[in-house]
Parts: C-alpha cells; structure tokens; sequence
DNA sequence: CGACGAACTGTCCAACTGGACAGGATTGTC
DNA sequence: GACAATCCTGTCCAGTTGGACAGTTCGTCG
C-alpha cells in the first residue's frame, strides 16, 4: 500500500526513500520491513535502494542519522527555549517537545530502544545523560537525597517518561485513548511533576 | 545451537518445543525465531512442532498459556505470602517474586509488552489493574491526591517497574551490570519505594 | 547534436521460511 | 505375535526475502 502515490521526481528518490524507511521502520520495526515495502511506499524500484544505500542497513543508518540528528537538534532547541525557570515544569516541556508533537519520530525511538542492541543503548546513554543534567540543575544543593536514591533519581524520571513510550500500543488499548492526545499528555505530565516532587503519600 | 542437547524421551518432545520456544521466544522474539531453531533446541524434528501444535502460532500459544499461567500463580502467591503490613515494601517484594527470580519468564514479559498487539494490552490491563488494587489498598482513604492525579498513580508505579524491564538489554549496557541482580534490583526497588513515598525533592 | 555519467528499472538468484505429507518407529493391548 | 494408535521423521513445496546485475532513461556539458 503505497501510502505516499505520487512518483518522485528524478534525484528526490532518496529523500523518498528515507521518509518511506522512516515511516515504516517505526510502524513495523526494522525485521518486520521488506526493502520491497518501502520500495512500494517511496515508489520506486526496490534495486533503487542498493543504489543509494548499498544494503537495508545501510538505509537504517541513514534514517538513524535523519531520525535522532533531528532529535538532537529538538534537544538543543527545548533547552533553549525554556527560559530558565529553574523548576519541574521544564522537565515536562522538554518531554512535550521531545515525544509529543511527531508521532513517527515518537514510534521510531521506540523501536530503537526496544529492537534493542548497541543503538538502543546508545540512545538510552544519552538519554540518562541528558536526565542527569536536568535533575543537577534542578534538585538542591547539596541534595537531601541518600545516594544510594539519588543515584536511580534520572533513571526513574526517565521511566516515567519512557514507560508511555515504549508501551504506547497496548497503553492506546487499555486507556482507550491515545495516550499522547495533548490533553493527556498535559495531565499525566502534570501527574509526573507532582511525583517527583512529592511522591503519592504525601 | 542445540543448546539443550539431550533429545527428549518419546512422549517428553511437547513440553521440550514448549521450554524451548519459551526461551527463543523470550531471548529473540516471535518473528525472528523460526520453527527450525527450536526444533534444533528441543532436538527434535522441524515436522514434530506442527503435529503437535498445528502451527509456530499454536506453540505460541502454548507458551504463553505455560508462562503467564506461572506469572498468574506467582501474583497468587506473593499475594498471600506477605503478611498484609499494609505499608510500600510490599510493592518491592511483589515486583522481586514477580520479575526478579526467573530471567527467562522476565524477558518473556517483556517481548509480549513490546511486540504489542492484543496480548501486550491483555497483559498490561492485568498489570493495571493489579497495580491499581495494590493502591488502593495502601494509599489514605480518601486519598489526599487530587483525582487527576491519582488516576495515572498506578501507570506511574507501574512504568517505575515496567521501565528496567522494558529497557532491560539497553540498561544493562549503559549501567554496565545486570539491572535486575539481587542487590542492584533491592536498591532500585527502595529508590523506587521512597519516590512513591516522598517525591524525589521532599 | 552526441556522448558521458548518474539515476533508475526489470529480472534473476540463492537462501530461508512455515507448512504439507507420506511413511517409519515405538508403545500398549489383545 | 499381531495390530492399531500415537509419536516422530525425512523430504518436498510454494512463497518471500535481501541482494546482484545488465541494461535503459535522463540531465548535462562539450
């Protein structure tokens, strides 16, 4: 099913060809998609992808780079743009521009973080990295935290961010909605600073 | 790699392709197992799986009936064994017999959650309502949490013990230990307790 | 215009997949 | 010991996969 139908023009095949690898690689995960399928969706012939790309996996380094180069520069422009209040609320703005607005890059970081080999802990090290820095900026000085706590502190923020994440489909299923619907996305970010900040049993 | 050598008596090959497919299954996924390997596994004919479950589909099946009908018991059975003190611990200990103990039956859980269709929902729906029992049995009555929040208080606990579980290849890179060792899996488990407790900036 | 290189295509291929099937081995029963 | 049911195997099959490759189209530059 070529969702995309219209023919690219003759040297746009492979911007077509890493949209379509994108999309597909995030709907299905990268096992489950034939270089025919995306062939089909950037309609183009499936040799055309050897051309540019040598193999399948060279199309996914390709994307890799399309994909999380974007994420990197989202990265950058969310730490910019909050103009430093210095509370929780960021946390939440940062995630809201991270995983919120694009929901093909959303599922693609899915899938490398759940595909699960030497890219997904790659990802995940930035992640934590990125959380870490967050929480340095954030928690007190010197921390109350013993730390033995404080040590799991960004991993624990960020399961409470990835967990949506990474259970997105069977999430959509119990809630019976789209857990990624600005409204909810609001709530449960709204749910998660009061977490962090004061825990369930106040 | 027939890593399991020994061929099974006659009459033993069934729960050999059950073991077998349940450690494929868990270590590579559905998809990328094939009927071969776990065949060459339980060290049996390829021809044996589809007489006895008809299809790879069937002897999903199968495993899922063997591994989730254990996690069943096992929920059973942690339920009871703690003595009701009503306080957080509980949670960890539950999490512990759930997760900690058996890798395979843990990793298992995990491609289910993560191949996401509507076995990833059925089980994450027990998972929530599970969770959710669990607070509403240890959190104030009434709770002093506004309702907005208190609603996403079980996918929050929830995603705090889903996440080194869904994540679990990747973290055991980054970290550079198994996540879920004994000791590692306590701290974790009381870093995880404390958040509930008291937010991380009490 | 002509030719040259880059972009693109149709078609073939070996490997592998889940499944089909006919027949062989083993066990229990009379 | 004969027979039948169950368990098990070797082997074939059609479909799909990523890749290989020779040849065609197209823009561009002389």
């Amino acid at each position: 099913m070529p969702t995309a139908p219209a023919k690219p023009n003759r040297g746009d095949a492979r911007v077509a060809l890493v949209a379509a690898g994108r999309k597909l690689f995030a709907q299905q995960g990268y096992d489950a998609t034939t270089t025919r399928q995306i062939a089909a969706e950037a309609a183009v012939s499936h040799a055309l992808l050897r051309y540019h790309f040598s193999s399948k996996a060279g199309l996914r380094d390709a994307v890799d780079d399309d994909v999380l180069g974007s994420f990197t520069h989202a990265v950058a422009s969310a730490r910019e743009e909050g103009t430093d209040h210095g509370d929780l609320a960021e946390v939440g703005r940062a995630t809201a521009l991270l995983f919120g607005a694009d929901q093909e890059r959303r599922r693609y970081v899915r899938r490398v973080l759940v595909d699960g080999d030497d890219r997904a802990a790659a990802l995940l090290a930035r992640l934590v990295a990125g959380a870490e820095r967050e929480l340095e900026r954030l928690l007190p000085q010197p921390s109350a935290l013993p730390p033995e706590q404080r040590r799991w502190a960004a991993y624990q923020t960020l399961f409470l961010i990835l967990g949506p994440l990474l259970l997105e489909p069977a999430l959509h299923t119990v809630l019976g909605s789209d857990p990624f619907a600005p409204e909810t996305l609001a709530e449960r970010s709204h749910a998660n600073q009061r977490l962090l900040q004061h825990g369930l049993f106040d």
